[in-house]
DNA sequence: AATATATTCAACCGCTGGCAC
DNA sequence: CGTGCCAGCGGTTGAATATAT
């Protein structure tokens, strides 16, 4: 497949906006709205690729972005929500209304991470699997970080021994166990978080089929599980109207 | 005060999936 | 069904800024 060349070749301009494109693009943006990015730049007379003016737009120019420091609660919901959710950066910023997925991911690796990571050193926090991502990665019997490719539904359980231990996560600030302080993960919070073609795949009777739904199968099957584990995805998947060939 | 080092965050890059043809 | 275009996503980069020495 042929990819659209992009700005650099075709003379157009990189880097740090001006406050002069931004006002253009905000002025056509509020007259005309955004149908065709590619072709907004070109119309509203900025030297950028659509790519570029898009990516300012939703992550600075939109009048709903609510600027400054993330709130305690703020924090502790993108925690809460990357441990089900692992890197789904959009996913959690669907939640965090005014706030963007780019503005979330530097948080987290510029604050969140490090802060679990000093966390870890008190004991009675090391359940959250964030030591470092090779670490955890190789400790967690569910790769964390592949939540997000997990059926959607099953994010809303822990597995009962996904771990011995990691199926209890205590935050920092109050001990509670952060599972108290989630929203219920009924069926439209997971079909608004995750998006109607992973919840398709789900609640497909048909079973797995392509390639999301094998990487899913793969990311439960190469582990090695326990009777627990197999129990509890026996009965999730049972419950789902899952069957496995 | 000068320099080195660390941190932050806006922006870019490349990939993917959806859709139209 | 294959191809091309597009929007959106997540990972990464690098300039600007802050902090330490």
């Amino acid at each position: 497949m042929v990819r659209a060349p992009c700005c650099e070749k075709m003379g157009l301009k990189k880097g740090p906006w001006t406050p002069e494109e931004d006002q253009t693009l905000i002025n056509y943006i509020n007259l005309y709205g955004h149908g065709n990015w590619r072709a907004l730049p070109k119309q509203a007379g900025l030297l950028r690729c659509g790519k570029s003016c898009r990516l300012r737009w939703t992550n600075y120019l939109r009048p709903d972005i609510k600027r400054g420091n993330f709130t305690a609660e703020e924090e502790e919901t993108i925690i809460n929500l990357h441990q089900m959710l692992g890197n789904r950066w959009s996913a959690i910023a669907a939640r965090l209304p005014g706030r963007t997925d780019n503005e979330i991911k530097n948080v987290w690796h510029t604050h969140l991470k490090k802060r679990l990571r000093q966390n870890y050193a008190t004991p009675q926090l090391r359940n959250y699997p964030v030591m470092n991502e090779e670490e955890s990665i190789a400790q967690q019997p569910f790769k964390y970080t592949n939540y997000g490719s997990m059926p959607s539904s099953a994010l809303a359980f822990s597995p009962p021994h996904c771990s011995s231990e990691s199926s209890s996560i205590i935050t920092a600030e109050n001990g509670e166990s952060w599972t108290n302080n989630l929203p219920e993960a009924d069926e439209n919070f997971w079909r608004e978080v995750l998006g109607s073609d992973q919840m398709a795949t789900v609640g497909n009777q048909q079973g797995f089929e392509g390639e999301t739904s094998e990487r899913q199968l793969g990311n439960l099957t190469n582990e090695q599980p326990t009777h627990e584990t197999t129990d509890f995805w026996t009965i999730f998947f049972q419950e789902e109207g899952i069957y496995l060939s």
